[in-house]
RNA sequence: GGAGAGGUGGCUGAGUGGUCGAAAGCAGCGGUUUGCUAAACCGUCGUAGGGGACUAAAACCUCUACCGAGGGUUCGAAUCCCUCCCUCUCCGCCA
């Protein structure tokens, strides 16, 4: 979200940096609906003000000992006035709002223009894929094998795009929540954070996923409880409606939870192995910065990502999207690809993303800098997405005889160095 | 789930129908005093949105809204009524 003034007196430099993500900024719609709502508002208060100032004299005259009986009918008919306004005023404010809310942040002036996935520039590249004399095996045939992982009974107990981790392949996913927080904490500064796993709507319109993406939500019933898609949700709204101390800044919180998300519109997509589940384990990253910090805190933040990948041996990517490829809140996003050669291909494990004021705005977290107060910034990634990341070892340190060896700094997490067939279910 | 108490500015806490956006204290900010620290004294000090003024932003002038949220009563609501949410205490149940 914008703020009013200055989006009202930077239409035109605005809307020419939105169309390099796509975005064609209706001026004229803008424009009308914003005069509306002022003229409208203008009238309102002025009513307001004459009821106060006539509600006053009442009082007056009625201290006096005069009777006020005209007086009174002739309000009470501008309270009827006003009421009728009301209506308008909340109607226009609601348009006003949804179109604001519509407008995508503005790309950081450092993220490439382009017109699709296409035109993301690769940033960087660590680690060479292995090549495999023998042929290599994707996960979802991998798991079943080795017993750590079954689809068919995860259909039965939940339903499609569910699955259920067994023996070492739980451990696994256990091993490495545990390794990704630890080196998060104890090497990168951040604090651990164990979130409420269901949040309120208010905190869904406070990170953008609501009014838009609702469809993507699991929502409970007969409460105002969602699922949350993702820990950004909950630790964001940590310090919603809150003014940060500046000196505290910049806060690096990490948090391990599960992400539910419905995947409406990607029936068909990703559909074997686990890749995009209805429920998967991740541990996010989150930074509140000063605004003048939080370009420079996301270089960190995705570096602290891609650590966790180095220290796995696992090869990856990183990515800056282009203008269009962002998420509409997003400044500048990097994405962190990690190498899976069960697809020949290097696949999302991370997202990492300044939102600079756009998000705060919203949910109204502002620090103080000097005497003035402004929004926060704030920042959030992957650290990692623990599913692909289960996927990434399993198929990058597959061998021959179908076993999995474990990367040397995972090992004392998981108290094994290989995963062998048949070992997992007795 | 049952019974009770309560939600007011960054914090503590007054206010039960009429200059209340809200007393007082603390914290904060500006200043005076001071060898330094501390203290004292004076001043200032909520957020958001309109309008005005201005080349323009800020400061400024002015209006409106906000005392958990939403409705209602009234000429007028922090104050009265209804619904909901949250917190605390006791009882019950429970991992």
């Amino acid at each position: 979200m914008y703020d009013f003034s200055f989006f009202r007196s930077n239409l035109d430099a605005i809307a020419a940096r939105l169309t390099t993500r796509g975005f064609a900024l209706d001026l004229d719609s803008f424009r009308n609906l914003d005069a509306k709502r002022r003229t409208a508002l203008t009238e309102v208060e002025g009513l307001r003000a004459q009821r106060n100032a006539e509600s006053m004299e009442i009082s007056k005259l009625k201290k006096a000992g005069v009777d006020t009986a005209a007086q009174q009918a002739k309000v009470r008919g501008i309270g009827e006035e006003i009421a009728r306004l009301e209506e308008q005023v909340k109607a226009v404010d609601e348009e006003f709002r949804t179109l604001m809310a519509g407008i995508p942040n503005m790309p950081h002036e450092s993220v490439p223009t382009g017109t699709s996935a296409e035109d993301n520039v690769e940033v960087r590249r660590h680690g060479t894929p292995r090549s495999f004399d023998f042929p290599c095996k994707a996960h979802w045939d991998l798991g079943p094998e080795l017993g750590i992982l079954d689809f068919e009974r995860a259909a039965k107990i939940t339903g499609a795009r569910f699955a259920v981790y067994m023996g070492m392949g739980a451990k696994l996913e256990r091993a490495l929540i545990n390794f990704m927080l630890d080196v998060h904490t104890r090497e990168h500064g951040y604090t651990e954070v164990l979130p409420p796993f269901m949040i309120n709507s208010a905190s869904l319109y406070g990170t953008g996923q609501l009014p838009k993406f609702a469809a993507d939500l699991f929502k409970l019933e007969n409460s105002d409880f969602w699922l949350a898609p993702t820990a950004e949700v909950p630790v964001t709204n940590l310090y919603r409606d809150e003014t940060l101390d500046a000196e505290k800044l910049p806060i690096s919180l990490c948090a391990y939870t599960p992400c539910f998300r419905s995947e409406a519109g990607s029936h068909g997509k990703d559909v074997r192995g686990i890749i995009r589940q209805h429920q998967f384990q991740k541990v996010e990253l989150v930074k509140f910065t000063r605004p003048d910090q939080s370009h420079e805190q996301l270089e960190k933040l995705t570096s602290d990502a891609e650590d966790i990948l180095v220290r796995l041996g696992v090869p990856f990517r990183t990515v800056v999207l282009c203008t269009s490829d962002m998420g509409p809140s997003s400044a500048k996003t990097y994405d962190i690809e990690a190498w899976l050669p069960g697809q020949n291909a290097y696949r999302e494990i991370s997202s990492c993303s300044n939102y600079e004021a756009y998000q705060a705005r919203r949910a109204s977290i502002r620090t103080k800098i000097g005497n003035k107060t402004e929004p926060a910034h704030t920042l959030n990634g992957s650290g990692l997405a623990v599913g692909r990341t289960w996927v990434a070892i399993v198929e990058n340190f597959q061998q021959r005889d179908g076993s999995v060896v474990i990367p040397e700094g995972l090992r004392p997490y998981l108290n094994a160095e290989v995963i062998t067939p048949g070992a997992s279910l007795k």
